[in-house]
DNA sequence: CGGAAATCGTTTGGTTGCTAACAATCTCAA
DNA sequence: TTGAGATTGTTAGCAACCAAACGATTTCCG
């Protein structure tokens, strides 16, 4: 993800390909550079803190929302989680193959499975989380700490506003 | 990707599980709503611009690239685009058969691969991307406008960051 | 020169993710 | 009570993406 222009010659280059359109260049800047954020950071992650355990991003996430609201139900992980429950099922399968959750019938709604943790999906996640942490903190880190609540609350507003119109 | 409990129920649950330990929650809500945001802007553009026009994310991404560019060798648009060279190929053939984009053999150097936009893909980019970039606007609109390029200026560091340690 | 090493784009094989269709189950009004 | 409609998790089919292996070409150095 790393460009090989920088955003200056870019912008040279757009302007020139835009002669008489308006651009709107902060804008075209915040979110080119949400985008290579998230891969970049996603991409640390894993290699750093998932993939020694063999576990994929998504599986970590369902492992995560599990872990901190179970018994939970298997829609609510997938909005949680941020990904279609067609996925979920196929993570889910993988995590009970490998003896880290199980699935459990609800009673009162036949139609609805829950899903827990094994004891060993809780203690893989109590020496994971703090790896995982301190991950977090060394991206973060590149913001000055006064400014990460900022941070996260205007990519709040984004999520949100979007979220309003659709 | 909306998520169906509070940032301050999730810290509370996540405090049950986590007695003892030391977390940094302005790290980890930096994180997680940056993957919450990427997400979100993401579906809203493809929904929103690319998918009347039958284009795939990736698509336009390389679409993109080779219209500020153009003539570019494949490995940049791969580099500048984030993504491997592996999909680039089966991308570039798609947009090849819809006749917006051409290969063509460096002469200097007979393994490169120089690609250009046919004048349909520029015709296309050229009422595609006022489009996209009114979208950008809407998604930055929801941050004061005087705070949009340090949030961009914060995300590029996060990504500059993590790229120096790697 | 000349051959080993590097680099290029493509192919191959596999993973991950989604949408749409489906069976099972529950809800609710007639 | 009962049957139409809504909702749930799963399945099937498909698109996107990547790493590794490969053939073709160029570069480098003895």
């Amino acid at each position: 993800m790393a460009g090989a222009h920088t955003l200056a010659e870019t912008e040279r280059q757009v302007s020139d390909r835009l002669k008489g359109m308006s651009i709107d260049f902060s804008s075209m800047a915040v979110t080119s550079n949400l985008f290579r954020a998230a891969t970049a950071v996603r991409n640390h992650l894993e290699r750093s803190v998932l993939a020694p355990h063999g576990l994929s991003w998504t599986a970590f996430v369902v492992l995560w929302v599990v872990w901190i609201w179970e018994p939970i139900e298997t829609r609510q992980i997938a909005e949680e989680g941020g990904f279609s429950k067609a996925t979920l099922t196929g993570v889910l399968s993988t995590l009970e193959n490998r003896k880290l959750a199980i699935r459990k019938k609800s009673k009162e709604d036949g139609r609805l499975v829950l899903v827990e943790l094994t004891p060993a999906g809780r203690k893989l996640m109590q020496e994971l989380f703090p790896e995982f942490n301190q991950q977090e903190q060394f991206v973060a880190g590149a913001v000055p700490a006064d400014k990460r609540d900022e941070l996260a609350e205007a990519l709040r507003r984004i999520t949100a506003n979007i979220e309003k119109n659709d």
